[in-house]
DNA sequence: AGACGATGCGGAC
DNA sequence: TCCGCCTCGTCTT
């Protein structure tokens, strides 16, 4: 499930291994393999929200966005790699293999500040320091002070990273209804749900699998990740209430909260 | 064994 | 505003 920590733990793997080293074969899926890259050295792996780029010697980049079933996979260049794979990176001993990513291309890196997808993403939650403020003051633009907190948290125009797990999770440890228009929260507020997203997303740069029980100090059972995500007609593990869930925003996405610990003010 | 629902995002209506 | 992509994990029979 890829959002903002999935990309960016793959970029500290990518990130580690790949720079100095020469490309041996470069393919993409749609245009096959890219012989102007071919002996090409990578300069830098980077992740922006949940795009991940790989800059190339010459000016080159490669973009890949994961969509929701992408994965990456390094295997033995003699191994046998999967057909269709949308990005094969063959280095020495090594192949780099992502499969059913939504896209992938090249892009010049003097031009990915102007890339449509790249251009108008908001700052990336997981840079360091965290960008809170900016992403605050993005939220605060005129367009968003109407529209539903879960909905613009998500939005990667104002920060980048945050993805529909994240959403649930983050509103319920600020205690905010998801449904509650941005132009109604604090200063205060907004900067802690940034903060928090912030906090909860790089703290799973950490672990192996993605939860949000660490961010919180209390005792619960070892199979719990998740206080409202996909918890649907279970306990809120802090009041009892029962989890509710509805959809949000102009995708529909599923949202979770605590009716009790999260009320609609 | 089979049904259901899930991540991100574009596109159709 | 809703649907589909594609695959995987979890829950129900």
């Amino acid at each position: 499930m890829p959002e903002g920590d999935t990309i960016h733990r793959i970029a500290r793997v990518l990130g580690s291994e790949l720079p100095g080293r020469r490309l041996d074969l470069v393919a993409l899926h749609d245009t096959g393999e890219i012989a102007e890259l071919t002996g090409r050295t990578v300069d830098a792996v980077r992740a922006l929200g949940k795009h991940l780029i790989i800059e190339i010697e010459g000016d080159w980049s490669l973009r890949v966005h994961l969509g929701m079933n992408g994965r990456w996979r390094r295997l033995h260049a003699r191994e046998r790699r999967p057909r269709g794979a949308t990005v094969v990176l063959v280095t020495g001993e090594a192949a780099y293999v992502c499969e059913r990513a939504y896209r992938a291309e090249t892009v010049r890196t003097s031009a990915l500040g102007r890339h449509p997808k790249l251009a108008r993403l908001g700052p990336d939650l997981l840079a360091d320091p965290a960008p809170v403020a900016e992403a605050v003051a993005r939220a605060r633009l005129p367009g968003y002070a109407g529209r539903e907190i879960g909905d613009v948290v998500m939005d990667q125009r104002v920060a980048a990273g945050v993805g529909n797990v994240y959403k649930s999770e983050v509103l319920f440890e600020c205690r905010i209804h998801p449904r509650t228009p941005v132009g109604a929260l604090t200063d205060d507020q907004l900067t802690t749900v940034y903060e928090t997203a912030a906090r909860l997303m790089r703290l799973n740069l950490l672990t192996r699998r993605r939860t949000s029980v660490p961010l919180r100090r209390r005792a619960t059972p070892s199979s719990q990740r998740f206080w409202v995500y996909m918890r649907v007609g279970k306990t809120c593990l802090d009041c009892g209430s029962r989890i509710e869930r509805f959809l949000q925003g102009d995708m529909g996405r599923s949202t979770y909260f605590c009716p009790t610990c999260q009320p609609l003010s």
